[in-house]
DNA sequence: TGATGAATGCGACGTGGCCG
DNA sequence: CGGCCACGTCGCATTCATCA
């Protein structure tokens, strides 16, 4: 039966086996609101300082009304608002426009397509190459990339549909945002070809986002859980529970010195 | 085609840094 | 210095792939 979002009162929707209601008005606030955050989040275009408090900040002011608007934004804009001092100001500025470099694949996640996370991301980004191409294929050449099923191909299509998606596409190209592959440094060494890699803790030479993305560029998959198949686990400063399942499942454990001398030796080839 | 295992995606909870 | 917000992490539910 259907019923109505509590927010804009438009129809909400339960999909099958889904336990809760979504709404599926495009223009509805929360929805704006959501799909925002996502796109500032961290697997996506990472704008550090942007959560969920400040985007309804932004909205409320009038001073945004989609993610692409971000980009238009001035430190002027900000400073009055409350808890904005000078310096938050001018850092949020910064990492906003800082985001405008980051790849396709970042930017893919970030517009929030229905079942496309972080890892589909990737693997459309793999497989097409540039957004062009990924804007003309069908439901058919979706479904050839690797982990894409039926379900997410047709999620994928629907997207780019719609009229309200590519216009707001235009806007990002507009606002100078980065939708290329960058170019990787492809001379390096696949030392971690094959290899699935668990990452817990906190590191003392990188930042969670760096490490991962190294480990990426040196061949080798970032996982989020322990399992048998994981190759090994990278420990840092106050690890989880993924240690325990790592020592449980008598997977190769390497602490940050550890991985360090790997990296380094393959430097040296 | 059904069962199983692995990984993704999302919400929830504790810690550290910045504003006032 | 106190409160608030983002960050980092974990657990649960869901989904996909694989194999008999």
């Amino acid at each position: 039966m259907p019923k109505n979002c509590p927010v804009c009162g438009g129809l909400a929707v339960r999909e099958e086996g889904e336990a809760v209601l979504r709404c599926t008005n495009m223009s509805c606030p929360a929805q704006i609101k959501r799909s925002i955050v996502h796109f500032a989040s961290r697997d996506a275009m990472n704008i550090e300082g942007l959560g969920p408090q400040v985007v309804n900040l932004l909205l409320d002011n009038n001073l945004i009304k989609d993610a692409a608007d971000l980009y238009f934004l001035k430190e002027e804009d900000l400073v009055n608002l409350p808890r904005f001092g000078k310096k938050s100001a001018a850092k949020l500025i910064q990492a906003i426009q800082k985001s405008k470099e980051n790849d396709l694949e970042r930017f893919l996640f970030g517009l929030g397509i229905r079942y496309v996370g972080l890892k589909s991301a990737k693997n459309l980004t793999k497989y097409f190459k540039t957004l062009e191409n990924i804007m003309k294929a069908g439901i058919e050449d979706f479904m050839q990339v690797e982990e894409i099923g039926e379900k997410i191909a047709r999620s994928i299509f629907e997207f780019f549909k719609e009229e309200h998606n590519l216009q707001l596409i235009e806007k990002f190209k507009l606002a100078g945002v980065n939708m290329a592959t960058l170019k990787e440094g492809s001379a390096a060494p696949q030392i971690f070809e094959g290899k699935t890699i668990v990452v817990t803790g906190t590191l003392e030479k990188f930042t969670r986002d760096e490490v991962e993305s190294l480990i990426e560029r040196l061949g080798g998959k970032v996982s989020g859980s322990v399992s048998k198949k994981t190759s090994f686990v990278l420990v840092g400063e106050s690890p989880g529970s993924k240690l325990k399942k790592a020592q449980e499942l008598n997977i190769n454990i390497v602490n940050e010195a550890e991985f360090l001398e790997m990296i380094k030796e393959a430097e040296n080839i």
